[in-house]
RNA sequence: CGGGGGAUGGCUGAGUGGUCGAAAGCGGCGGUCUUGAAAACCGUUGUAGCGCAAGCUACCCAGGGUUCGAAUCCCUGUCCCCCGGCCA
């Protein structure tokens, strides 16, 4: 959630920050008035309680002295009614406020670029060079046919399409990529965690899926339960509605989860293979910190995730993305691009995003300052990294000529 | 899923209609004492909104209701605990 005090009080600094993420200045203005007019009437209703609550204070007085209560009583009652009315107003201002406040993205940090799509995303900078072969590389699914690793069509019937099964090596890298991963990054000094991979709405609004992105969420029947869409979500909202201490942060945790989205707008793209799958493993990265101290802990996860893929020998670039191409969340994103020789491309394999306190707010996530007043955290997340993508990532740069997978050095020990 | 009991400030725990934002204890913070510490003693100690301030308002799980007035009474929901059932 942005801050409606900040959009209060600089309008024009908020509104040209928020217009380079596509948001229309008109609905901001409204939003402004919302706002101002909570304000309004609020200060009335209070007025009119604050004299509720000294008449009612009046009646013990009179009882106690014997004196007529009446004329008090046609006071009291006319008050009651203006109160119930404004009550009534303010709500209907105040929800209204929040569904419109609740649907703003995050302001996009000053050294993001302009921008509308992954087309202005900024390449900062690549780790080791694309791997080179004196063959035709081949794409993933080919390679994952041809060893067993991946079987397509039986996943597929067990629930639906986009899902799948891994057998024999192809599982068991997975898994032991998994355990390589956290092991790298509890030596990087991240806490590892264990968390629910379902998920309440409460939490969901917390970390900004809800309300806006309900349809990209597998929602339990019945409940107002959740399938995670990722490991953010729960490592998040575990700190939500509480005031920290200044030594508890920064927070830095990881953790393994499976993740399912429904991948609704993303029909006809990535069919072949495991790419965009409903359900995948990531181990994810999230950090809780001081705003003084965001920035930095920002740059440890990315350099987390990216000597991670150095360590596993797979070329990859930094991506600073645009105002356009950041999700609703994220103040700043760097994703890391996994160079996929098969394909010929770099493909998204790790997004590093400061929510700053946009996060924060909406979960009541707070610290206690060295002045022992409680501000808002920041709130940070980073995969490191999508598992499926890291098993794909090895098939297609360990590749040989005669379609066998060799298996990086790093993960020799797990196998 | 069936039966019973609960939900109060950082924690324990009192409070069953009228200065209750809430006793008491513990903890935290500041101080006195001490060479230092402990003990003892004194003071202080929730959150949010509005306001220059004094102050006002709201919050005793959540949402409704009764009442001039609710932490206290009524309804609904959520969560927790105990007993039983089922179960990795």
């Amino acid at each position: 959630m942005i801050d409606l005090k900040q959009l209060e009080q600089s309008f024009e600094s908020t509104a040209t920050a928020l217009r380079r993420r596509g948001v229309d200045e008109t609905k901001l203005a409204d939003l402004k008035q919302l706002f101002e007019e909570k304000k309004a009437l609020r200060q009335k209703l209070e007025t009119a309680q604050a004299e509720q609550n000294a008449k009612s204070r009046l009646f013990g007085e009179y009882k106690r002295e014997g004196k007529d209560l009446s004329a008090l009583q046609a006071e009291v009652a006319a008050n009651k009614k203006r109160i119930a009315e404004l009550n009534e107003a303010l709500k209907r201002v105040e929800e209204r406020l929040l569904n419109e406040a609740a649907a703003v993205p995050n302001l996009p940090d000053p050294d993001v670029p302009d921008g509308e799509d992954e087309n202005d995303n900024v390449e900062l900078k690549r780790v080791l060079e694309p791997t080179t072969f004196d063959f035709q590389p081949k794409e993933h699914w080919e390679l994952a046919e041809s060893n067993g690793w991946i079987d397509f069509e039986r996943g597929v019937k067990v629930a639906k399409s986009r899902f799948s099964s891994l057998r024999g090596m192809g599982a068991r890298l997975e898994r032991a990529l998994i355990n390589y991963m956290l092991d790298f990054n509890r030596k990087r000094g991240f806490e590892e965690v264990w968390v629910p991979a379902i998920v309440n709405d409460a939490s969901l609004y917390g970390t900004g899926q809800l309300p806006k992105f309900a349809d990209d969420l597998f929602k339990i029947e019945g409940e107002e339960l959740y399938l995670i869409p990722t490991a953010e979500v729960p490592l998040t909202n575990l700190y939500r509605d509480e005031i920290l201490s200044r030594e508890q942060l920064p927070l830095k945790m990881t953790a393994h989860t499976p993740c399912f989205r429904k991948e609704a707008g993303s029909a006809g793209r990535d069919t072949r293979g495991i790419i965009r799958q409903h359900q995948f493993d990531k181990v994810e990265l999230v950090c809780i910190t001081r705003p003084e101290e965001s920035d930095r802990v920002f740059e440890e996860m990315v350099a987390c995730a990216s000597d991670l893929l150095t360590s596993l020998g797979l070329p990859h670039r930094h991506v600073l993305l645009c105002a356009g191409d950041m999700g609703f969340s994220a103040a700043k994103t760097i994703d890391l691009e996994v160079w996929l020789p098969g394909q010929g491309c770099y493909r998204e394999i790790s997004s590093v995003s400061n929510t700053r306190d946009f996060q924060a707010r909406r979960a009541k996530i707070r610290f206690k300052d060295e002045n022992r007043k409680n501000r808002l955290v920041h709130t940070l997340n980073g995969s490191s990294l999508a598992v499926g993508r890291t098993l794909i990532a090895i098939m297609e740069n360990y590749q040989q000529k005669d379609g066998a997978i060799a298996v990086p050095d790093a993960l020799k020990p797990y196998l």
